[in-house]
Order: C-alpha cells, then sequence, then structure tokens
DNA sequence: AGCACGCCGACT
DNA sequence: GTCGGCGTGCTC
C-alpha cells in the first residue's frame, strides 16, 4: 500500500446494524503492521469498542471530517484466523444478519471486551508438560538449570499433563515451574487425559467398505453421510477416520447435539486417543472456553469435541469435521444469528478443502435430498454390531379402545409379557407433568396461561398449574374460573400420570420417570447407572430418553402417542416424529435379546405412519418427499421468515404489510410472501408474534431478494421501532 | 444495542 | 425547582 494516498480500516463493531464502520489507522501505525482479522480498539459514540478488522482500503463514503482514528491495535497477531474471517463474511452474506453480530460471535466473550486480556491467569484444569526445548534441556550437561529447576523437569519428564495441584502434592515450587514455563521449557494444555489407552477394534466387513470409500477421498472437500441405524458403529468409523487424520499432523472438529446427553462419547474419545481432547458447550466458564479456543487455536489441542457455538473454534492445521446425529434440530440456533451448524460446517469444509462427515440413523429431509441430487455422498451401515436384532415396529390401533390411562390393553399385555422375562420396557411420551389440560365438567372451560396461547399442564409436585412456554406457575384452581364448576377433570396425559398408573398395574415392578422435572444435573447419570443395575423394571420418558443412551435390557419400547407429531401444524412435525420414533426404538434389543417397537395409534391407516413401519425410514422420506415438492417446501423450495414481535397487533401487522409492498415492488425473481400471519403460537410470554414467510424455487433468487428488501428496511422508520428478526431456512415456524 | 438528548409529570 | 418516564436519533 502507498505511503502516500490515506488509507482507512473497514471494522466489523458489535452493534445490531447492518453495515461496516471506516475509521482513520491509529497513530504510528504502517498498512503493513496490519493483518485482516485483528482486534482493534476505537471510539464509538460515546463507547469505546472493540471491532475487527475486514478490510484495508483506500475510498471511504464517509466524508473525511466524520472519521475518527481509532485507538489502538489489541495484538500482534490476528486471533480470528483468515478462514474464520472468510467464514464470517458468508455468513454475513447468507444469513444477512449484523456484520458486527457475527464477527464478534466468533470470539469468545473474553476476547470481545475492551480490557486487555490477562494471560497466565488460567489454573483450572491446566496441566503442564516438557516442551521438545524442556527435553533437550534434560540432556544437556552444560545447562544452567539449578537443581531444583531439573528436579523439576525430570519430575514432569515422569508424569506428563499434571496439574498445579500434582505439582505442588509433589513438594514442588509452582513459581519455579512458572519460570520454567516463561523460558519455554514447559507448557500448559487444557485436557483430561485417562491413562489407559484401548486399542481400536477390528472392524466388522460393512464398516470396512465405509472406511475405505471415505478414507479415499480424506484430503479434499467432500460432504459424505454416514447413514447408519442405532448401534450399527458409526462412532467407531468416526474414532478411525479421527486417528487417521491425527496421524497426518492435522486436527479435528466432532460436533454433538448436547453434551450433557453424550457423556459416554467424550469418555470414549478419551479412552481412543492419548492426542489432547478439549470439549466445548456452553457450560464452561469464560476462561474455561477461552483456554479451549486458544489450545484449539494453537493445536495444543487435536481434537475439539463440542455442541453447536464448538463450530467457530479456530484452527491451524483443521482436517475433518464430523457432525453426529446431524439431523438433529439443535445445531439451529434459534436467536440472535440464527445458523444452522451443520449447513455452515459444510461451508466450513469446502473453505478448507476438508472432508465432513454427517452420521445419524435418520436424516433430515434436506440432506438426503442432496444425496439424490449427488452434492453429497452417501454411504451406511445396516447391520448391529454383536449380532443384535433389529426390533420388530408394529402398529397397535387404540381406535374404539378403551384404554386404561392411555394404555392400551394389548400394550399392557405385551409389557406383561417382558416384564415376566426378567427384561425392562420402556415407555416414551413427549408430555410432562400430570394432564396437558384441565377442565371443567361443566361448561368445558381450560385453563389457559395468561401470557400465552396454551393450555395449562397440571403436576403433582407440587401441584400445580404450570405453563410449558414461560415456566409460569399458577395454583390449581377450587373451582371453574369461568362457571364456578366445583368438579375440574385432569385430561390427557403427561409422564406423571403414567408412572402412576403403572404403580397400579404392576405394583411388582418400581419404575423410574426421566423428564426435566424428575432430572436435574447430575441426576440423569445417577438415574442411568440405576436402570443399568435392573433397580427399575419400567421407564418413562419425554425426548431426554431417546438420546446418546441405550439400555441394553430393555426389551420392548411402548410409544404411547405415536400422532402427535404426524397431525401438527409444523410441515416438519412428522419429519421430526419419524426421528424421534427410530430413536427411541433404537434403544431397544441391543446385545443379544430382540427387541419389539409396539406404537399406539389412531390413525394406523396414515400411509406416511405405514411407510415408516412396513417399509422403514427411507419409504418413508420418499413419501415425505414428494409431498414436500408437491407443497413447494423445503428442500424443494427455499424459505426465509421475517418475524415481527410486541404488544399491540396493529404495528406488527402494519409492518409487515409495509414489507410486503417493498417486496412487491422490488420484486424482480419469482418470490412468494405469505402474510403476514399471526405465528402458531401467537401470544407467548406475554408477546404477539406475527410473520411473513419469504419462499422461492431458487436459493439465490431468495437471496438477492432479501439482499434488497433488508436494504430498503434500513431507510424504514418503523423498523427501528418494532422488534423483528429474520430466519434464513427456518426449521420451526413459531 | 447502547447512549444521548429532550420534553412532560409527580416528588424530596 | 429536579428526578425520571420513554420517544427519537445517532453511531465511521
Amino acid at each position: 500500500m502507498s505511503m502516500q494516498k490515506p488509507w482507512f480500516l473497514r471494522l466489523a463493531l458489535p452493534t445490531p446494524l447492518r453495515r461496516y464502520f471506516d475509521y482513520l489507522p491509529p497513530k504510528n501505525i504502517e498498512p503493513d503492521q496490519l493483518q485482516l482479522g485483528m482486534r482493534i480498539k476505537v471510539p464509538f459514540g460515546k463507547r469505546t469498542l472493540v471491532g475487527i478488522l475486514i478490510q484495508l482500503h483506500h475510498q471511504s463514503e464517509i466524508p473525511l471530517e466524520k472519521l475518527k482514528p481509532a485507538y489502538q491495535v489489541l495484538e500482534s497477531e490476528p486471533l480470528l484466523t483468515p478462514e474464520l474471517l472468510k467464514l464470517g463474511l458468508w455468513l454475513v452474506d447468507y444469513y444477512h444478519h449484523a456484520p458486527g453480530d457475527i464477527f464478534l460471535s466468533l470470539l469468545p466473550t473474553l476476547l470481545r471486551q475492551v480490557e486487555e486480556l490477562k494471560t497466565n491467569q488460567r489454573q483450572s484444569q491446566q496441566c503442564y508438560r516438557l516442551t521438545q526445548v524442556g527435553e533437550s534441556q534434560i540432556a544437556e550437561t552444560s545447562s544452567s538449570l539449578t537443581q531444583k529447576q531439573r528436579d523439576i523437569l525430570l519430575w514432569l519428564q515422569q508424569n506428563a499433563d499434571v496439574s498445579s495441584k500434582a505439582i505442588q502434592h509433589a513438594q514442588l515450587s509452582m513459581n519455579i515451574v512458572k519460570r520454567l514455563q516463561k523460558q519455554g521449557y514447559i507448557e500448559t494444555i487444557t485436557l483430561q487425559t485417562s491413562v489407559v489407552i484401548e486399542t481400536p477394534p477390528t472392524l466388522m466387513p460393512e464398516q470396512e467398505v465405509v472406511m475405505k470409500q471415505i478414507k479415499d477421498d480424506l484430503n479434499k472437500f467432500a460432504t459424505w453421510v454416514l447413514d447408519g441405524i442405532t448401534g450399527s458403529g458409526k462412532t467407531e468409523i468416526y474414532l478411525q477416520l479421527i486417528r487417521l487424520v491425527l496421524n497426518e499432523q492435522k486436527q479435528v472438529l466432532v460436533l454433538i447435539p448436547e453434551i450433557g446427553l453424550t457423556p459416554q462419547m467424550v469418555s470414549r474419545f478419551q479412552q481412543r486417543f492419548k492426542e489432547p481432547i478439549v470439549v466445548i458447550h456452553s457450560g464452561l466458564s469464560p476462561k474455561e472456553r477461552l483456554a479451549a479456543w486458544l489450545d484449539a487455536r494453537h493445536h495444543k489441542a487435536c481434537i475439539v469435541l463440542g455442541t453447536r457455538s464448538a463450530l467457530f473454534t479456530p484452527f491451524s492445521d483443521l482436517g475433518l469435521i464430523i457432525v453426529d446425529e446431524a439431523h438433529d434440530s439443535s445445531f439451529k440456533q434459534q436467536d440472535h444469528l440464527r445458523y444452522h451448524a451443520r449447513d455452515v460446517a459444510i461451508k466450513r469444509a469446502q473453505l478448507l478443502n476438508i472432508p465432513i462427515v454427517l452420521g445419524s440413523a435418520t436424516h433430515s429431509l434436506e440432506t438426503l435430498y442432496a444425496v439424490k441430487q449427488r452434492r453429497f455422498r452417501y454411504t451406511r451401515l445396516t447391520t448391529r454390531a454383536g449380532l443384535a436384532q433389529l426390533p420388530s415396529i408394529s402398529l397397535l390401533s387404540i381406535r374404539d379402545t378403551r384404554l386404561h390411562e392411555g394404555l392400551a390393553p394389548k400394550l399392557i399385555d405385551a409389557m406383561g409379557k417382558h416384564l415376566a422375562a426378567g427384561n425392562q420396557v420402556l415407555l416414551f411420551l413427549n408430555r410432562r407433568g400430570f394432564a396437558p389440560s384441565l377442565m371443567c365438567h361443566q361448561c368445558a372451560w381450560i385453563a389457559h396461561c395468561k401470557h400465552c396461547d396454551a393450555k395449562l399442564t397440571l403436576h403433582l409436585d407440587p401441584r400445580q398449574l404450570r405453563c410449558h412456554h414461560c415456566d409460569r406457575i399458577y395454583p390449581e384452581p377450587k373451582s371453574c374460573l369461568s362457571c364456578h364448576g366445583r368438579q375440574l377433570i385432569p385430561l390427557g396425559l403427561g409422564t406423571v400420570r403414567i408412572e402412576q398408573a403403572l404403580a397400579d398395574i404392576f405394583p411388582h415392578h418400581p419404575s423410574i420417570r426421566i423428564d426435566r422435572d424428575s432430572i436435574r444435573g447430575k441426576a440423569l447419570e445417577t438415574a442411568i447407572s440405576h436402570i443399568h443395575q435392573g433397580k427399575a423394571h419400567i421407564l418413562i420418558g419425554t425426548q431426554m430418553l431417546a438420546k446418546g443412551h441405550h439400555f441394553p435390557n430393555v426389551t420392548l419400547v411402548g410409544i404411547v402417542d405415536g400422532d402427535s407429531g404426524f397431525f401438527s401444524s409444523d410441515f416438519r412435525g412428522a419429519e421430526r416424529m419419524a426421528q424421534t420414533l427410530l430413536q427411541v426404538a433404537g434403544r431397544a434389543g441391543r446385545a443379544q435379546k430382540p427387541g419389539e417397537v409396539i406404537i399406539q395409534t389412531r390413525h394406523p391407516e396414515h400411509p406416511l405412519l405405514q411407510a415408516l413401519v412396513n417399509e422403514g425410514y427411507h419409504a418413508f422420506v420418499k413419501m415425505t418427499l414428494t409431498e414436500r415438492e408437491q407443497a413447494a417446501l423445503p428442500p424443494f423450495h427455499s424459505l426465509a421468515l421475517i418475524r415481527a414481535e410486541g404488544t399491540q397487533e396493529a404495528p406488527l401487522h402494519d409492518f409487515l404489510n409495509q414489507l410486503k409492498a417493498i417486496g412487491i415492488k422490488i420484486n424482480r425473481h419469482a418470490i412468494d410472501m405469505l402474510g403476514p400471519i399471526p405465528a402458531p403460537m401467537t401470544r407467548k410470554a406475554g408477546k404477539l408474534q406475527f410473520q411473513l414467510l419469504l419462499s422461492s424455487p431458487k436459493r439465490s433468487a431468495l437471496q438477492q431478494f432479501l439482499h434488497d428488501l433488508l436494504a430498503e428496511i434500513e431507510q424504514l422508520p418503523s423498523a427501528k421501532r418494532i422488534r423483528w428478526s429474520l430466519d434464513v431456512d427456518p426449521i420451526d415456524m413459531c
């Protein structure tokens, strides 16, 4: 860059504004001292902010007199890698979100703050080890080490990766350790390593085939769809692929839906690899998160295992991305930047020219459609390990059947048989509490939440009504609030009600309930081990039970309500229900015991249910894809949803109509606009929600349209008064 | 989003 | 008299 011409910094700043900000360079700084991605401290209005350098340029649209000089550059090397910077630019383009919000959310919170970063303050979980320089110092006879320093190095040679506690316990001085660290003889890493490293098992023939397919393709971008039923050994494929990539001195990123539900995944990784592993999830403290982030950035960690947010970890040598349970909707962020970690991960792999593996037993329609279009590569595992058989799935019609607390006599009989044989039974019902509604016997009044458009759920312990949408609690009314009738009847089924009923039906078989009410914190682990020890014979649970854990002694799975998802207002309801059904079914019949799955339904003739049960998930997918195509829905059409939220209906309606009018004006492409319509749950926690749904058969057309529309909205005075948001590729409509 | 300014109502 | 309510406007 020429010394004569004026030059400017273009920064992303933490504001919701969809634009960048230009600054004059800080004093005494030459352009070649700056690198894109560096954090820079600047004055912004009356505030001081940290921004990220996006571009150096010669021409600013802002008049020179309005430009302020930046205060200072906060680092000598950019913390945001060029690769993440590119990914950020893509996110800006694709999700049409404020760039400042995006670029700053790529950094851990501690790095978004104006205060200077204090280093060497990490103490928790920090482990010390010798560096190569330190190793050679020990051998060096002429080294200037003192006896104490030498003792420490020798001790560390014997005891690698130890915590400061262990060092103090060995009567060694942490002060000297710190000094040796400064001299570069000792380094710290964040990890929990297990001592025992297991040897990889021999792969089954089918796994060999899958490995060979992916292995031959490991040095370039490809999206691999690994389709594997529960128990078919997907994780083993991950582990062996990771081994190959680690052997190339590269790093691996593994994304999983929820860390809390998959502790065994973490420990499996720790048992297999001696290379340092870092776990990133929302439960970490800001310090821990930063430490993990920096370890990945500087290749001190070789494997990063984490939830959605771990996607934005910087790596120096990333070689492979794995997304486990890739269909899971928790990969989609539902506020701020509404990104889908699965989709962004694919983009990241593409930018890095590395492979990505999506694993699931029930891939999303989007993924399978991409396979059909040959955009993704497909490979599958169909047999369960250890000769375990697949469970047989059957539909049980409960139409015209007298139910006992929601359970058909045939299901109760089946339960009796399995229990008598000494096996465990799992009942799945995705509704917490005792009863999902409370109705007046006289006038049919139903208790509703005052702040949401939702019925209140009756809970027993303590006895109260609760809104599952805003978590408000109401006392149980003694009489009907409408007609004062004294007889209020709990309607419908919750897990608590089933639990009570089962205590009567099977008094000699203890049961355990697993849902968000019965399980808090570590209780899940306790409950799971309880189940494994056979202390409970019947397991009753919600979604919580469907993920991650295997129950080898469960031979019967009962789906209490097989219809709920198939008749929901959301077009993805059936897909999600099918995924959940198969996921729950997968809990049963591992080991040598064959499993049985019984689905209670009022619509046994429903073609989608029939396809799912008789022909399997892929038949279900094929049929659902046809429906989606006819209805012009994803994956055939691209969607974007503009939501507006407020306390009064009229301004929201007006605002969205205004957007629609602008949309019609600028619409050069085939963009459909539906709305404004009330959101499926219009009132939630006291707020009204309206939405405008945009759809197009061409993703790029929708993208261009959104770009133009947002430019117009920025000019709109009403847009500043209304709380609104844009969701590109929304996954649920409420 | 923050954070100002600004113009009106009820308080020491 | 001023403390503070939130409408409006700006941030390179």
